[in-house]
RNA sequence: GGCCGAGUGGCGAAAUAGGCAGACGCACGGGACUUAAAAUCCCGGGGAGAGGAAUCUCCGUGCGGGUUCAAUUCCCGCCUCGGCCA
């Protein structure tokens, strides 16, 4: 009768846990502290994924596991709650999303708690609370309030940036315009990616191949007025600051790719005067060019953008000489006066379609390149040859200074512009193990390192000499410099939706109720701003948000005699992230985001784990954000995240994936096409045949085998409720981790679930009597002094565990417990003490189980509050090891030796084993490898 | 196309400052218990071959080379799969 029940056990010790506070964690750390934190989950309508559980209960282990060592241990959970399926839900269903949200909270609480995680349950906050939402939107206000300073790398007040004196002569209007064109959080007019889908603008990152991340809707670019985040001002500090975390490579790898840091120069090219044929500029006309030389040799290179000149951006200054042609994007300032009027019609016929393409489809390589020559020409400040002005739209607005030199010899995309338009190519680097040809012969295209040829003074220089010795030429001469560029954009931040944050954000209205442009902020003590009652959910037609159909009452407000409409835009889902592991540490707090005190004591986050999918923007948007706080003196530490691990995917069960012909019949998978129908067969119809599965009927027909992504498509879901329910939330949990390492895709199987299932039905045996009516212990439990051969198997089960929890290996770690269970279980005599010990190392792993076999072997509840055990190292010593011994390393025997024998010992008792011996008879030893604890080996001649 | 990761028994995997390949689990086979079954407990196991047997020989960590007394581990070149980005 007293079987293991989870259903029995699980539930009782939640409760005890819950109404005992047993994980509520203090104000402040004493002692050591850990801040273990899970990615917090999006409360979908589809409850808990199997994904979830992963990470959380690696994270649960090492909390209760340094619990159990005496550290005070910071491990909250909450919830990332708005976002875009509660609208659509509620677009469709008409349930406002704060109704279904808190529904869908519910489940997952419900089903966190049910696998028993270890969470200061009193921590909880979802991103929607308007307790929460205030002090997102307090840290929006200080974005807005912070400008960049370059010089400094640092975030500072509004209130200190330097007015340059013509604007303060303009009087206070032109200061605020100025301070908004300054702040962290600035309004701009630029092109955005709309999708009328979804009403709604998307990020450069929500739009895939020229359609909606989500749903694969059309999206077009319409300019908008949208709140931008300067986070290209944190580029530098985003990119230089990783190197110290302990993160993954290649994680860290991913974001220096999205941060995109790239170094070159700034040149400017004098525009030449428009001639009036469309010709290149006779030899006279070089005069004005000249003088133009001259004052910049006296006045140096500006940083403020010229209107004389045209200034590129290059990573490849080396490949100057080898310059054929400019280009503009079609968005350039300047791109209306070199435009000459005979080419007037065709650039802007060309400028409209272009504004019609997203910037994936204008630079992807593999496009046909379009363009159209301007008219106007442009004078190389080295060899004053004349260059081509076009405009193309391979050439983005936003990155560099929106305009390129073209080396068509020496990069793909200038390449294949040249040759689609019959452009010259002129060869000016080759590769260094190439011997130096005469110059220009090359007509092959070369992107790599080399040695320039061809190019005036710097000829036969290697690439980054020449780099280093041009930039500082150019700017002797005042018509370049070194210059850093990013790929990474200014965050938009804005959404025309509904489920988000308002902005704390008021504009100011004239008479006739027209924006006047001036904006004002809502103050500190008026937060939140809270969302206004909506019935309709449904986005527009037009970008105006849904927020702007919300009431004159909420819509409208007066502040100091003066007429203000809110604005209606709410903030994306990425902002309630950026923040939530400060509040965490100080939910209730009602006066700042988080007390200082609270914030130098448990910050940084000392384990952060989630999955991959989150590696670039989540966490770049966190950094960012952070540091800001930090400089503006909200927190203490640079970086929020400190050590970093991604779990890795889990799919569903093993497929194997046969294929019919429409006229009946097998065919083999590698033959298969698309009019065939693709059939699941069962495994024991399948058998492996060298490197693949075939039918075991029909052996020449292969079918496929793998584990596909968990879809409800697919129909491979596989669902928490059930699991425990079929096995217990002990057993799920600890499947999860015996599956394979953390960071492994790995496939579902039920019958392993099974298998670490019997593990525990094993562990309950070792100590309570199944075939008893009522609960009691096995009559093999006795208070005798422990065995040395337990002992031995104890402490080495408590050193391994403990070592491979450290180390995250929790796969190995459960091995070795079930090792220890597989030893104890034929004894007659089990140590009560040593299972007492044993019970204490399993608890993070099920700790339900745990405590209720604690309680049974006598001892006082909670065993998820008890003592480490620690492992003695006199138990962890051999007396003696055992050394294989190899002959030309092959293993031939083994002997067994002293634990600490030398080589010469060993070599010793393998020369005296009489197999060895006989062996080696007559033969001749050439050397003889003897590494003490580890092996011998003997060299024969021949 | 670029970047990252991974290929080890029927399956999930373990072992890498180079040192006994396959711990642990699933599935499978055999045995004990049982009237029987389930459950449980015990035993077995990479493949091929030889032998009555203990045992022995050869092959074996995606493929091909290389370094080394010794390579799953290091180096070079491929192939396949997966993920991310384009």
């Amino acid at each position: 009768m007293p079987r293991y029940q989870p259903s029995r056990i699980e539930p009782k010790w939640q409760a005890w846990w819950e109404t005992h506070h047993t994980f509520a964690t203090p104000r402040l750390p004493s002692g050591r502290k850990a801040y273990i934190l899970d990615m917090f989950p999006y409360p979908s309508g589809d409850g808990l994924h199997v994904g979830h559980p992963e990470g959380y209960t690696a994270t649960d282990i090492v909390s209760r596991f340094e619990r159990m060592r005496g550290t005070s241990v910071m491990h909250p959970m909450g919830f990332d709650a708005f976002g875009l399926p509660a609208e659509e839900h509620a677009i469709r269903t008409g349930t406002p999303p704060r109704e279904s949200t808190q529904r869908n909270i519910d489940t997952f609480r419900r089903q966190l708690k049910m696998l028993g995680f270890s969470y200061d349950w009193s921590r909880e906050l979802s991103t929607t609370d308007p307790e929460y939402v205030r002090w997102t939107q307090a840290i929006f206000l200080v974005l807005f309030d912070t400008w960049f300073d370059t010089a400094q790398q640092k975030g500072r007040p509004i209130a200190d940036l330097p007015i340059p004196l013509a604007i303060a002569q303009q009087g206070l209007a032109a200061v605020a315009t100025y301070r908004d064109t300054q702040r962290l959080a600035y309004q701009s007019q630029a092109p955005v990616n709309w999708c009328a889908a979804l009403g709604t603008v998307l990020a450069n990152e929500e739009v895939i191949g020229g359609v909606s991340e989500r749903g694969g809707h059309p999206v077009v670019r319409i300019p908008l007025r949208q709140w931008m985040l300067r986070i290209t001002a944190y580029a530098d500090r985003l990119d230089s600051e990783l190197t110290d975390l302990d993160w993954p490579s290649s994680i860290k790898k991913l974001q220096r790719d999205w941060i995109g840091r790239s170094t070159g120069a700034e040149v400017d090219f004098f525009i030449a005067p428009q001639s009036s044929s469309t010709n290149s500029p006779a030899a006279d006309d070089l005069a004005p060019f000249t003088d133009w030389l001259r004052k910049r040799q006296n006045n140096r290179f500006s940083t403020l953008v010229p209107s004389d000149a045209l200034r590129v951006y290059t990573t490849r200054p080396d490949t100057l000489y080898g310059a054929t042609y400019l280009v503009v994007a079609p968005e350039h300032p300047l791109l209306s006066t070199l435009t000459t009027s005979a080419q007037q019609d065709a650039v802007s016929a060309y400028c409209q379609s272009a504004s019609r393409k997203s910037d994936l489809d204008r630079t992807d390589v593999s496009r046909q390149k379009t363009g159209v020559f301007t008219g106007s020409f442009c004078i190389h400040p080295l060899t004053h040859a004349p260059l081509a002005v076009w405009v193309a739209d391979y050439v983005l607005a936003t990155y560099g200074t929106g305009a390129i030199m073209a080396v068509p010899a020496h990069d793909d995309r200038d390449w294949a512009f040249a040759e689609a338009f019959g452009l010259e190519k002129i060869a000016v680097v080759e590769p260094l193990d190439q011997e130096p040809t005469a110059p220009a012969t090359t007509h092959s295209l070369f992107t790599g390192y080399g040695r320039a040829v061809a190019s005036g003074i710097y000829t036969g220089l290697q690439t980054q000499a020449f780099i280093d010795r041009v930039a500082v030429d150019l700017e002797a001469a005042g018509v370049g410099r070194p210059a850093v560029n990013y790929k990474l954009r200014d965050w938009l931040f804005s959404r025309q939706r509904f489920w988000g944050e308002p902005f704390p954000i008021l504009h100011e209205l004239d008479a006739d109720g027209k924006p006047t442009g001036a904006i004002r902020v809502i103050e500190h003590h008026e937060l939140p701003v809270r969302l206004p009652e909506l019935i309709d959910f449904r986005p527009g037609n037009t970008p105006e948000p849904p927020l702007g159909r919300s009431g004159d009452d909420w819509l409208l407000l007066e502040r100091d005699g003066k007429r203000y409409r809110r604005e209606t835009n709410t903030m994306p889902q990425w902002a309630g992230s950026c923040w939530y592991f400060l509040r965490f540490l100080d939910p209730g707090n009602a006066d700042c985001l988080i007390d200082p005190e609270v914030e130098r004591a448990w910050m940084p986050v000392d384990l952060y784990i989630g999955g991959a999918e989150h590696a670039v923007l989540h966490l770049l948007y966190s950094r960012f954000w952070h540091k800001v706080l930090y400089d503006r003196g909200y927190v203490s530490h640079l970086e929020p995240f400190g050590k970093l691990v991604n779990q890795g995917m889990i799919l569903g069960e093993m497929e194997f994936t046969g294929y019919r012909r429409a006229a009946g019949g097998w065919v083999s998978a590698e033959q298969h096409d698309k009019h065939d129908t693709a059939a699941r067969v069962a495994a024991d119809q399948v058998e492996k045949q060298g490197d693949h599965f075939v039918l075991r009927d029909n052996p020449r027909i292969r079918v496929d085998s793998r584990a596909y992504k968990m879809s409800k498509s697919r129909g491979n879901v596989v669902n928490p409720d059930q699991v425990v329910r079929d096995f217990g939330a002990d057993s799920l949990r600890l499947y999860e981790m015996f599956m394979g390492p953390l960071e492994a895709t790995k496939p579902w199987s039920t019958a392993g679930v099974g298998g670490v299932r019997g593990f525990l039905d094993r562990c309950w045996r070792l100590v309570v009597d199944e075939r008893a009516d009522e609960i009691r212990l096995a009559s093999q439990v006795v208070d005798d002094a422990p065995s040395d051969d337990q002992l031995r198997e104890l402490h080495r089960t408590i050193d391994k565990v403990t070592k491979d929890i450290q180390a995250l290996s929790f796969n190995t770690a459960i091995a070795r417990m079930m090792e220890f269970v597989n030893f104890l279980t034929p004894l007659e005599r089990r140590s009560r003490e040593v299972l007492q010990t044993f019970v204490a190392v399993l608890s993070p792993f099920a700790p339900h189980l745990a405590e209720e076999l604690w309680e049974l072997l006598g001892r006082v509840a909670p065993a998820s509050l008890a003592p480490w055990p620690v492992a003695l190292e006199q138990w962890l010593r051999d007396d003696t090891v055992e050394i294989p011994v190899q002959i030309q390393g092959k293993l031939k025997g083994r002997i067994v030796v002293a634990a600490g024998a030398d080589a010469e010992t060993i070599q010793t008792a393998a020369l005296s084993d009489p197999k060895i011996a006989e062996l080696l008879a007559g033969k001749e030893i050439v050397k003889i490898v003897a590494v003490p604890g580890r092996l011998i080996n003997f060299v024969l001649k021949g």
